[in-house]
RNA sequence: GGGGCGGUAGCUCAGUCGGUCAGAGCAGAGGACUCAUAAUCCUUGGGUCGUGGGUUCGAGCCCCACCCGCCCUACCA
C-alpha cells in the first residue's frame, strides 16, 4: 500500500468549464485515482477552483459584478459539473478561503525567511483608472519593428519579435483602451536561479524513472536553461495579501504562487475537516508517499518548475540553504502528468467565439459516462485530439452500446429468461476456463496501463476483453440450449458469462463508475459498487482571514467501500430481472442538432 | 524571434532499443447467427509512414533542410 496524492489542476473561475478542460485534468485524474484505490493504495485526491488574478477582475468589470460574486457564481457551476461527472475528490475546495490564505502566507514567509524571495524594483504597466497591473498581454500598440498596429505587449503576432510593452508605439489597454502608465514598482521575486540546481537534480532523478511522458520531462529540463527570477506579487487589489505589506492593499500575491499551494492547503483543510488535523502529513512529509499532478500542457511550467521551486525554497533545499517551516519537509511531485489539448474539430475550444461545448450542457444531454468513455478512448493523451460530434456518436453507439452495453444486456436477458437468478455452474469446459482466464488477465493488463496513465490503451484493452466475452457467447450458443438435457450446460455458460460481465464491469469501473453501478444492479448486486462524490456545504474555517465567505460548497466523498481490483465471484442465486439498457444509443441526428446548436441556430 | 510537440490506411490514432513495423479500432464489403438497443461472431486492410536530402547492410523510427498544424514564451485545462 502506498499513499498517493492525486493533485488535480485547479479550474479557473472565469466561466463554466468546457469538455476540453475536463479531458485535460478531470477524467484522467479520476480514472487514475479510482484505480489506485481499487489497487489498495491510500489515495488523497484534492483540488478546487482557482479564483484570483487579473482575468477575474476584467471579467467582473465586464459582467458588472464584484469579483467575489463572480467567482462565487462560477465556483458553483464548476462544482456542479465536476461532481456530476463523478470525479471522486476527497476535497474540492477553492482558493478564496481563509484556510488557503493562511497556508499561502506561511509558505511565502518561510520561502522569504530562507532567502528565496528577493525584493526588486521593476517597471510595469499600470492601468491609470484602476491602479492595477496591466499584464503584458493586455497591452497592445504599434510594433516598433514592423509597424503592425495590433502588436501585443509581449510579442508581435505579425513579425513574431518579442517585445517589451515599453517598446510599443501608442500603447493602449486592451481592456478599456486607455494609455497605460509605466512606473516603478516593488515586488517580491522568487529567486529561481538559486533553486535551479536543485530543480535540475530533481528533474534528472524523475527522468531516470522513465515514467514521465517524454515531452513533459524534456520541456521541463529545457525551460530550466533560461530560468530567471519571477515576480510573485502584483499590483492588484484582488488576491492574497502579501505578508509584511498589509498596509498596501493594492499589492497581492501572484495568482499562480497561491494556486499551486492549493494542493497543500486543500490537503490540510481535508485533514482538519476530517477531525485528524495532522493526517495530511502522511502524504506530504513521508518521502515514500507518491504524488501525481494532472493538468493540461499549458500548465507544465507551473508544476514542473514554479511549484517544485516553491517547495524546495520552503524546504530550504536551494543554493541559499534554509530550514523548513512548520509544515516540515514537503514532497516534490513524483510525476507531472500533462495532457495535450482537446480541440473541437479543427479549432480550439473558444468561449469567446462560441466554439465551445460546456460540461454542464453535455452532462444534461448525454450523461457522464459517455463523455468519460470518449475522453478515455480518444482523449488528448500524448497529442492534441479532435472532438467531433460524429466521432462521439460513433464511439458511443458502436463501442459503448454495441460492445459493452449489449454484452450486459444479452447476458442478463438470458439469465432472467431461463433462471431469474444467477445459476450455479456445473463442470467447466475448456472454453469456459479460457474466457475466465482471459478476463482475469485483463486486471493485469488494464491495471498496468492505467498506472502508466495510458488510458486510451487501457480502455481499449478492457474493450478487447469485452469482445472476447461476446465471442464466448457466440461460440457456446447458450440461446440454443432449449432441451432439459442441456439445462446444466446452459446454467454453466450463463454463470460463466455473468462472472465475465461482473469482472469486465470491475475492469471498466474506473472509467465508467456510474455505469458500473447500474451493471452491478443488473446482476443482482446490492448497494453501490463504485462510491460517488457529493456536494456538501461547509463552514469557513478561518472566516476572519479569507475573501469573505462564511460557508461554501465543496466536493467530497467517502470512498473506503471501493471494490478491490480483482475478480469477485458472482453470487449464485442473486436475482436477475429482464434488464433495461444501461447505455443509450444515440440517433445520428444528434450530430446535426449539435452542429446547429453550435452555429447558434435553434436546434 | 526563442523553445516544445506533432504531420502513419476514408476517420481517430498505436508504433518502446533502427532489421516480420507497415498496425489497431471505427467506417465500408461479403458471410454466419438470432439471446441482445438490426446488437453479436467470422472473413476482408497495397497507405510514396508531410517534402527533399543524408547516415546505415537496413529507417515512420537517427541526422540536416524545408512545408504544414498545435502549444508555451509572467497569469484560458
Amino acid at each position: 500500500m502506498t499513499r498517493v496524492l492525486s493533485a488535480v489542476a485547479w479550474p479557473y473561475t472565469n466561466g463554466p468549464r468546457h469538455i476540453g478542460h475536463v479531458a485535460g485534468f478531470g477524467v484522467p485524474s479520476d480514472v487514475f485515482s479510482r484505480f489506485m484505490r481499487m489497487a489498495g493504495h491510500d489515495v488523497l485526491m484534492v483540488s478546487g477552483t482557482d479564483e484570483h488574478g487579473t482575468p477575474i477582475l476584467v471579467l467582473a468589470d465586464n459582467e458588472g459584478l464584484p469579483a467575489r460574486e463572480l467567482v462565487d457564481k462560477y465556483n458553483q457551476v464548476i462544482v456542479d459539473d465536476l461532481c456530476g461527472l463523478g470525479l471522486s475528490y476527497d476535497l474540492f475546495t477553492r482558493t478564496t478561503t481563509g484556510y488557503h490564505y493562511a497556508v499561502v502566507q506561511e509558505m511565502f514567509e518561510t520561502c522569504r525567511r530562507n532567502g528565496y524571495m528577493v525584493e526588486e524594483t521593476t517597471k510595469t504597466a499600470i492601468s491609470p483608472s484602476t491602479g492595477r497591473t496591466l499584464p503584458d498581454r493586455y497591452i497592445e500598440g504599434t510594433c516598433p519593428i514592423c509597424g503592425y498596429k495590433e502588436a501585443r505587449g509581449d510579442q508581435c503576432d505579425n513579425c513574431g519579435n518579442q517585445l517589451d510593452p515599453t517598446d510599443l508605439i501608442d500603447p493602449r489597454s486592451k481592456i478599456n483602451g486607455e494609455t497605460p502608465e509605466f512606473k516603478d514598482t516593488q515586488h517580491w521575486f522568487l529567486d529561481l536561479p538559486a533553486l535551479a540546481e536543485a530543480l535540475g537534480e530533481w528533474l534528472d532523478q524523475r527522468e531516470a524513472t522513465g515514467l514521465w511522458r517524454p515531452n513533459v520531462i524534456k520541456f521541463s529540463q529545457n525551460i530550466l536553461k533560461e530560468i530567471r527570477p519571477r515576480a510573485m506579487t502584483r499590483d492588484i487589489d484582488w488576491g492574497i495579501p502579501v505578508p509584511g505589506w498589509e498596509d498596501q492593499p493594492t499589492k497581492r500575491l501572484y495568482v499562480w504562487f497561491d494556486a499551486v499551494i492549493g494542493y497543500l492547503s486543500a490537503s490540510i483543510e481535508w485533514a482538519r475537516r476530517l477531525g485528524e488535523p495532522e493526517k495530511w502529513r502522511e502524504w506530504w512529509n513521508d518521502a515514500e508517499a507518491e504524488s501525481y499532478y494532472f493538468m493540461g500542457k499549458d500548465n507544465i511550467v507551473f508544476h514542473s518548475q514554479i511549484w517544485p521551486a516553491e517547495l524546495l525554497a520552503y524546504n530550504g533545499k536551494g543554493d541559499k540553504g534554509g530550514e523548513p517551516g512548520p509544515y516540515g519537509t514537503l514532497n516534490l511531485p513524483t510525476e507531472v502528468v500533462s495532457s495535450e489539448f482537446l480541440t473541437f474539430g479543427d479549432s480550439q475550444f473558444s468561449t469567446s467565439r462560441g466554439n465551445v461545448i460546456y460540461v454542464g450542457d453535455f452532462l444534461a444531454r448525454y450523461g457522464p459516462d459517455p463523455l468519460r468513455y470518449y475522453i478515455c478512448a480518444a482523449g488528448p493523451e500524448t497529442s492534441d485530439a479532435a472532438f467531433t460530434w460524429a466521432d462521439f456518436v460513433t464511439r458511443n453507439n458502436s463501442e459503448l452500446v454495441a460492445g459493452w452495453g449489449n454484452l450486459v444486456n444479452r447476458t442478463a436477458t438470458m439469465i432472467a429468461k431461463n433462471f431469474g437468478e444467477i445459476p450455479a455452474a456445473g463442470p467447466l469446459e475448456e472454453v469456459d476456463e479460457q474466457v475466465l482466464a482471459t478476463v482475469r488477465d485483463g486486471f493485469t493488463g488494464v491495471g498496468d496501463l492505467i498506472g502508466k496513465h495510458r488510458l486510451r490503451a487501457a480502455i481499449a484493452e478492457a474493450m478487447r476483453v469485452v469482445g472476447e466475452v461476446n465471442k464466448y457467447l457466440t461460440v457456446t450458443e447458450p440461446y440454443k440450449m432449449k432441451d432439459e438435457s442441456q439445462r446444466e450446460r446452459l446454467a454453466t455458460v450463463l454463470h460463466v458469462a455473468a462472472q465475465c460481465v461482473s469482472d469486465c464491469n470491475t475492469l471498466l469501473s474506473p472509467f465508467l463508475p456510474h455505469a458500473a453501478n447500474k451493471v452491478h444492479a443488473v446482476l443482482g448486486g446490492e448497494g453501490e459498487l463504485m462510491p460517488m462524490p457529493r456536494i456538501e456545504q461547509v463552514d469557513e474555517l478561518e472566516p476572519d482571514n479569507g475573501a469573505g465567505h462564511t460557508s461554501y460548497a465543496v466536493i467530497t466523498g467517502e470512498y473506503t467501500s471501493t471494490p478491490a481490483w480483482e475478480s469477485r465471484p458472482v453470487v449464485v442465486g442473486a436475482r436477475v430481472d429482464k434488464p433495461t439498457p444501461v447505455f443509450t444509443k444515440l440517433d445520428p441526428s444528434v450530430v446535426e442538432e449539435e452542429l446547429a446548436r453550435a452555429a447558434g441556430e435553434p436546434a
